[in-house]
DNA sequence: TTGTTATATTCTGATTTGGTAATATATCAA
DNA sequence: TTGATATATTACCAAATCAGAATATAACAA
């Protein structure tokens, strides 16, 4: 690959992983994260334990799914979300451990 | 330290984490980041590599020191930025990585 | 002083984004 | 079919954010 086009790649790059680093940058979405990191989950089980109203998850999930970061099944009335690529809990625990050196882990009363 | 404290704890790390997340969200900061990550460099500097106005760069760069990522230090009439946690480029070498097993290095010409 | 260079700040306008409320869709059960 | 439950989408508003233009500040040189 010429250099040229190394840096046109890495240019869309940079677009990309800002684009997911936007998606990071709610505290609800990260709280979804958080919930969904330990295994699938469908949305009511959500919404039990995030405060947040049903429409509003909704568009968080929506967001995280359009960006490739949650996949989804449905099973019956229910949806279930999970995480689709483990790297990007990766990212937020490298961030987390920055933070305070705590584990990105979700309280359900956070 | 309690359950609650934790918690609250927790949420503003999630808080915290989401901010920092929102600061790496754009192309042009982590244009910065990756032109900085071998060493300090002052803004005129910056300017001759990345492609953006003045004032645009300056206020990249104080988003940047104001959330603390970058650090500055004056010479004269130059001000020399600097990465002022390197964990924050591990974050986004995690991200980079995730996205195409390539490195997170800036091009002059990107 | 005055002028020049380096950098920061303010103002403004366009765009995006998150939340709420209301509505829609899809699946199941009867 | 009809009704109920689970989830998604749309419409709207308020707040945040980015870029560009103009202006301001700080440091140096003469």
């Amino acid at each position: 690959m010429t250099v040229a086009k190394n840096s046109i790649k890495r240019l869309f790059e940079l677009e990309r992983a800002a684009e997911l680093f936007g998606v990071l940058a709610t505290p609800m979405r990260l709280r979804i994260l958080a919930a969904l990191k330990h295994g699938e989950q469908n949305v009511t089980s959500l919404l039990g334990k995030i405060d947040a109203s049903q429409p509003n998850m909704s568009r968080h999930l929506s967001v995280l799914h359009r960006f490739g970061v949650l996949a989804r099944r449905r099973e019956g009335q229910q949806i279930y979300y999970r995480i689709a690529d483990q790297s990007v809990v990766l990212v937020c625990e490298a961030m987390c451990s920055n933070l305070s050196q705590s584990k990105f882990e979700l309280d359900a009363s956070a």
